[in-house]
DNA sequence: CTGTTAGCGCGTTCAA
DNA sequence: TTGAACGCGCTAACAG
């Protein structure tokens, strides 16, 4: 078996007690070490290639270097924030714990909890579902003084500190981005992908609304009942031909939606990008780039978001920001210019 | 602030001492529990909500109960890895540690190495590149005793165990459902997608021409030279328009091969899933059954990897297995019934 | 069989 | 600059 190395051996290795290799480390103020030892101390560390027992340190400190990232592994949005999490982490020295938000959700989050009380994490980001708001978390949470913070949830709640994404901006951009290359009037489709609509559909329909009045015009919206949901391509055909009676340009609060039209389109010969106009107002499935043609959307910035939540979280967990501070963030979407709008000149 | 439950708190409300809280815990053979006093204990923990301390019971028993995730959180094959490990550890009170797989290969390879040596992590599955070795790395695991287990990774190499898909069968369980359901003559459309081609790719090749030998056709193999390859849909349609003067049944190598031709088969009015039958090697995109028509193909079981490859770690890990045992592992493919391989009868 | 005491593991930190 | 104590749970040795 390997033995493992000890701050016992490189101390005495370098003639040095282990307080000493623990300043070198560390930087103790209160410790001085003079040059010559530090350099001493340091090469035996490499040599003997000594690593901090992390268990060790962490039961002294009470501080485990490691956040919770809370969500579920097959949403690709969980991954985005994963991604911006980790370089936070990185460049902060710690690590990320996943932790699967299962079918029950209050159990998952009870376990959380376990786990910051063991100390096994410092501190937890979740993708909450947006809008959705859990008191008796928000309650464990300031009990324990626990550091947290929410991607997409608790908007405007003062318990819980979130990441947000400014929604209106988000369909005003689009809007005027589709006007101003397209200067056809921007009718709205709204699928109800689901039940009931979530916050985030609902200002992005009223964020529509204000545009087009601000703007002299007359808002169209085609909000799909229950019942007239359809995948049918069938369905969408005569949904489109339709709509291309009086229209040319339109915007979907749902990708699936400009993906539905955009086939349609093509099985009747209509060009998308030149005849029609399509913008989606999220990618939440992901696949909007790897369509023909590439459907044109705004895009939720999750791995800004997720970077931005560690870096709070970091701040809270080292001390730097109070966490009675339960402040927003906010963040703009991301208008990924593809090929389903075009030029109509 | 709020203070800590630690087992001598337990031990006293309890009126016990803190090796029967422990005992009691773990079931420590050589401390006897009555079985009053074991329901007591219970029932303090409860109340005051003790949770015992991750970090000082991973110094001394020298375990994390953590294992790392090597890999790159973009990649939606690591995902179902990650999701088929997240299973395996959550059923044995793991954890998993999230590890990114950077630009240099290398120094994330030592950071694996480092973390192992703080006890930061009991063992490591990584998502390693297929057939990629790298002997630096094996020396290490072999010379520190590391469990690890690599997914797709070393493939008949002694010195590492790994989870590997059976390409062959795969291959052949394709051809013999296309063969089944379209009694139409397969061929076979090979996309360079990364250079050189790699391991699987060549594995899948040589499985179609023995498959074609073996069932007394002669193999049709569309192998595009760098030069030949191409995005443009106009490629494609011309591509397609030449491959169906002389049949009509196709699998490709890379889902994206199938994307194109189903493309541009729509563009030129042939129906795919009848006039053409379209099948892909695999899904690495994950985008095969958001399409229209929805792409049929064999999947790589990445998920089911993932917790295999936990499984044997775990095994590792808990002294079931010894390390030295260093066996393959082997899955089969999945297979996808989509739209684009329909009956032709 | 039931339960206690004492010492350990390893790095950090404070008083000397 | 150092010795000694500490944090918290585990467990071997030991005692009733």
């Amino acid at each position: 078996m390997v033995k493992r190395v000890t701050s016992f051996d490189v101390a005495k290795r370098a003639g040095v007690s282990r307080s000493v290799v623990s300043a070198v480390l560390n930087g103790t103020p209160g410790i001085g070490v003079s040059e010559e030892k530090r350099k001493m101390v340091l090469e035996v560390i490499r040599e003997l290639n000594y690593q901090v027992d992390a268990q060790a340190r962490g039961m002294k400190t009470g501080r485990s270097h490691c956040l919770a990232a809370y969500g579920n592994v097959s949403n690709s949005l969980f991954l985005q924030v994963l991604e911006g999490m980790q370089e936070a982490c990185a460049s902060h020295g710690y690590h990320v714990l996943l932790y699967p938000s299962g079918s029950s959700y209050e159990q998952r989050i009870e376990g959380l909890l376990d786990l910051f009380l063991q100390r096994r994490i410092d501190g937890i980001i979740a993708l909450d579902r947006p809008h959705k708001v859990n008191e008796d978390w928000v309650q464990a949470v300031n009990k324990h003084q626990i550091p947290y913070v929410s991607v997409e949830g608790y908007p405007h709640h003062d318990g819980v500190p979130s990441v947000l994404m400014d929604y209106e901006e988000s369909v005003h951009r689009a809007l005027n981005f589709m006007w101003k290359r397209t200067k056809r009037i921007p009718a709205y489709l709204e699928l109800h992908h689901q039940n009931p609509l979530g916050w985030g559909d609902n200002e992005r329909r009223c964020a529509y609304e204000r545009w087009m009045t601000s703007h002299g015009m007359e808002p169209v919206v085609y909000s799909e009942e229950d019942g007239i949901w359809s995948e049918r391509i069938v369905y969408w055909k005569q949904w489109t031909e339709k709509f291309m009676a009086s229209s040319c340009s339109l915007l979907t609060n749902w990708s699936r939606g400009a993906v539905y039209v955009s086939r349609a389109a093509q099985l009747l010969g209509i060009q998308v990008g030149k005849d029609i106009q399509l913008m989606a107002c999220d990618n939440s499935e992901r696949i909007n780039q790897h369509l023909f043609p590439a459907i044109t959307s705004m895009e939720v910035p999750y791995r800004e978001m997720g970077l931005l939540a560690a870096q709070r979280l970091l701040e809270y967990v080292e001390g730097q920001r109070a966490v009675e501070d339960k402040s927003g963030i906010w963040v703009k979407a991301l208008l990924e210019d593809r090929e389903s709008v075009g030029l109509t000149t």
